[in-house]
DNA sequence: TGTAAAATCATACTTTCGGGTGACGGATTT
DNA sequence: AAATCCGTCACCCGAAAGTATGATTTTACA
């Protein structure tokens, strides 16, 4: 979240400067005005797609910072990046789609859950998912 | 989405035609560059982050709003039995579990799975639950 | 800076799931 | 009576999941 902020503050401070070298440009070379008006509107746009998204989509990255349970999550000694698989497998995503979405190979997913399975004293996902749910661990 | 898609082109006249308008303002009344591209630049990024949004949070598919299990059950036609396999499957049960829980043979449990999945229209067990839950099927 | 923890990946193997198909008796509907 | 639905069970087969073990690379931090 504070990254998320950081990236588009620095990114609006940047563009700030970009529009001030093309302004000059504008004014010194009559870039026409309604290509000047179209850059800005599309990189605002853009812009507000990715921030929009950023802001609305917890996803991934975002779900173990925010502290569901950390202290249960720090006392089992599950990590984050457990946590993250654990979140994933909540959403009914097969190994494979884990790791894709992880950009890891499967075995490092297999690896992850089998800790997990440990920590949490089960067997299967979806008893990871059950008693991780009543722990709080995940949503 | 062709909704979503259908709004932003109106949205994206509309606002052609009112920028224009804008545009003999201040070509005739000397309005503040400043402000005119401030205004360009902020109401693009409201829209990207409302395109954004719609474009990339589609997720709910929109379900009768249902009050009683029974209601989005018999919609979708799962049969109490399935229903009970279901709540079972949600409790991390392994297949094999539920047979013995029902008295039943494992190919039943599997026969009544795959049904499950047709008509919740999923593939895995965890995505059933998934969905189940967020239709009220199960608690 | 050295070390422990975490994250990554691999190979090999076993078990569980899930898909597809077919079947059969009972209950309900048409 | 015929058509359906439900619950039951079986067999096959491939895909996915999980286990066990070992190894390497990153990262955090004392």
């Amino acid at each position: 979240m504070k990254k998320t902020i950081l990236i588009y503050g620095l990114s609006l401070a940047l563009l700030t400067f970009v529009l001030k070298s093309i302004e000059y440009k504008f004014l010194v070379h009559e870039i026409s005005t309604e290509i000047y008006i179209t850059i800005i509107a599309l990189v605002f746009m853009g812009m507000g797609v990715w921030l929009g998204n950023k802001l609305t989509t917890p996803k991934v990255i975002a779900m173990p910072a925010f502290k569901k349970n950390e202290e249960a999550a720090t006392y089992l000694g599950i990590s984050d990046r457990e946590l993250e698989v654990l979140s994933l497998v909540a959403e009914g995503l097969s190994n494979k789609q884990i790791a894709d979405t992880l950009f890891v190979s499967i075995n490092t997913v297999k690896t992850h859950l089998s800790r997990i399975y440990e920590k949490l004293e089960v067997r299967r996902r979806t008893q990871a998912v059950e008693k991780a749910k009543s722990l709080d661990l995940i949503s």
